[in-house]
DNA sequence: AAGGACAGAGAACGGTCGTTCTCTCGGTGG
DNA sequence: CCACCGAGAGAACGACCGTTCTCTGTCCTT
């Protein structure tokens, strides 16, 4: 029941952010009752919160689909931003609604900001992971990690999809040379 | 006065948001009563317009203040993220009041968002302008803008400031593997 | 078949928002 | 000196928010 009310709230919060929808269009949307909505939930800030997690699962889901479709190890870190691509140009983006969130609501409140920290922290970890995989150094997944969210709020505000072919692009370079230690002695060598 | 009360107004926006911010508030730290503020400004979102405005020029003049600084033309590029890295550290930063103010207007109104994407446009086509003039092909501008975004909102999310360095030692790679035409040959070596 | 616990629908409530109105006062031209 | 214009301060207004309450009907139990 829960599940159905935050699966059935998550486009009109998505597509127009937390405070512009009340507790009334949640009710129509839904066709539960306010009683009902506030014996389900203590208040909005919990349905919320319950919204956010549901996304951050079926994100996580989709990117772990897209990256684990194939086994190249080099294809892997690529596949990011495959799906990045993908995702921007589905019907109804509007950036990462967890950024949207904690510009919406990180100035205040202390839960939902805490929750998109979180799933930012993942979303490195797993990257990281992905990474050391393959056998690069550990500054390269960081790296891939502004990359991705530099084209996510790119892609969001310019209401276009080329930056995640821009960052694929970028990543590939960032790739090659944390992979290849020749690049980075002849990088060394022009120095002095 | 209208520049006054802009300035007076400005961080308190930028700390708790807009819509968290009321008209009384505005009253009380400006000095200024609420007919005045009225006959001065239309409306509140004519306020937030003027505040965006100067957000963005203050920004803009601090980030061409850095990049000019030096004129080494690969300095140039990377004084853009140096300048990120000084003002992540700076007391109060809360991530990008653009971004920000997308998340939590986005979603509504028109006339914020067009301001959002004006300047991440400027933004943009200056970086485009600093990569051109020291003969760096023109794919490279838009990587380093998603490299800096991204570093933004990581520096937001996270409350850290350690994405800068990261972001500037990404854009050193990219900044060299453009320069360097050798490098790409080398790459392409490798992939048949 | 009757009584009671419970759920649905929406009105009501307190609070806050952006905006406007009213009242009062001070400064000024004749 | 006085009538008048305009500005300051904040109360008032209407709308809307999240939350609660009331009223009505319904189903289950005995």
């Amino acid at each position: 029941m829960r599940a159905m009310i935050v699966e059935a709230v998550s486009p009109l919060f998505y597509a127009r952010g937390f405070t512009a929808v009340g507790m009334d269009e949640l009710r129509a949307v839904t066709g539960v009752s306010l009683k009902r909505l506030y014996r389900l939930f203590p208040s909005k800030e919990d349905i919320i919160e319950e919204v956010l997690h549901s996304w951050r699962d079926t994100w996580e889901a989709n990117l772990r689909a897209q990256v684990e479709s194939t086994q190249v190890p080099r294809e892997r870190l690529l596949a990011v931003f495959d799906f990045l691509a993908g995702w921007f140009t589905s019907e109804g983006f509007r950036g990462c609604a967890f950024i949207n969130s904690f510009g919406e609501l990180g100035g205040i409140s202390g839960r939902i900001p805490a929750i998109v920290r979180a799933q930012k922290k993942e979303f490195q970890e797993y990257l990281a992971c992905v990474a050391t995989g393959i056998g690069a150094p550990e500054t390269l997944a960081p790296q891939l990690a502004i990359l991705a969210e530099g084209a996510l709020t790119t892609a969001a505000i310019a209401g276009s999809a080329e930056s995640a072919h821009q960052a694929r692009a970028a990543a590939e370079v960032l790739i090659d040379a944390a992979l290849a230690p020749a690049a980075s002695t002849l990088a060394a060598s022009r120095a002095p």
